[in-house]
DNA sequence: CGCGTTTGACCGGCGC
DNA sequence: GCGCCGGTCAAACGCG
């Protein structure tokens, strides 16, 4: 894993829902326009198939939030598993997903967590594979998937599923300990 | 030696 | 019912 630790972000608030605050993606300061698209909860309340369906969508920009029901506490806290099964009774609890794309070389934007890496498939329609990272916290089961567009390969889209109920880890390399580190032998 | 990545197998859902 | 497909598991491996 590296450290790049996503520079501002960390001091505003530590327990944003998501990662979305905390990545704005300093990387090569080159591209004015980070974020291409952001669409947090739209009203797609209906089921969610958008990926399912075989051969369908060349981009998957829209990664449609599935609206289901927002049992995100429970479902971060509890169960230490995938979505659903597992137990009877508990029906499928679909956790909303928010999925935002940046232009960036490297394809692993480190957003202050910490994340491992448990699966990568290759997608339909894209050459280049899509990567599943979960959040190495206990019980904190936030998973995301970094996926990096055909179209333009410079355009990585992530999708963040779930809440992060823990603050963000403590690096030392934070950018902010370092600014505070440099204020300290700046003559100002 | 602990932690994270790699990679093929496995599993469940959905379409046909 | 079968096969495809997306997502996850887990053992082996690698690295600091």
């Amino acid at each position: 894993m590296e450290n790049y630790s996503m520079l501002f972000s960390v001091s505003n608030s530590s327990s944003y829902p998501i990662g979305v605050g905390s990545s704005q993606i300093g990387y090569s300061g080159q591209s004015s326009n980070a974020f291409l698209g952001l669409r947090p909860s739209n009203e797609l309340a209906s089921d969610d198939h958008e990926k399912r369906q075989g051969g369908g969508d060349g981009n998957m920009l829209m990664s449609q939030i599935s609206g289901g029901s927002i049992n995100v506490s429970d479902e971060l806290g509890g169960s230490g598993n995938s979505n659903n099964n597992k137990k009877k009774g508990e029906k499928k609890v679909r956790k909303p997903r928010y999925a935002f794309q940046t232009r960036s070389q490297v394809d692993i934007l480190d957003d202050g967590y910490r994340w491992r890496k448990y699966g990568q498939k290759a997608v339909k329609n894209n050459k280049f594979p899509r990567s599943y990272y979960r959040c190495t916290h206990q019980g904190c089961n936030v998973k995301k998937q970094v996926q990096r567009l055909t179209k333009d390969e410079g355009v990585v889209v992530t999708t963040y599923e779930g809440v992060h109920t823990h603050p963000i880890e403590e690096t030392t390399d934070n950018f902010e300990h370092i600014l505070s580190q440099m204020q300290i032998y700046t003559p100002f």
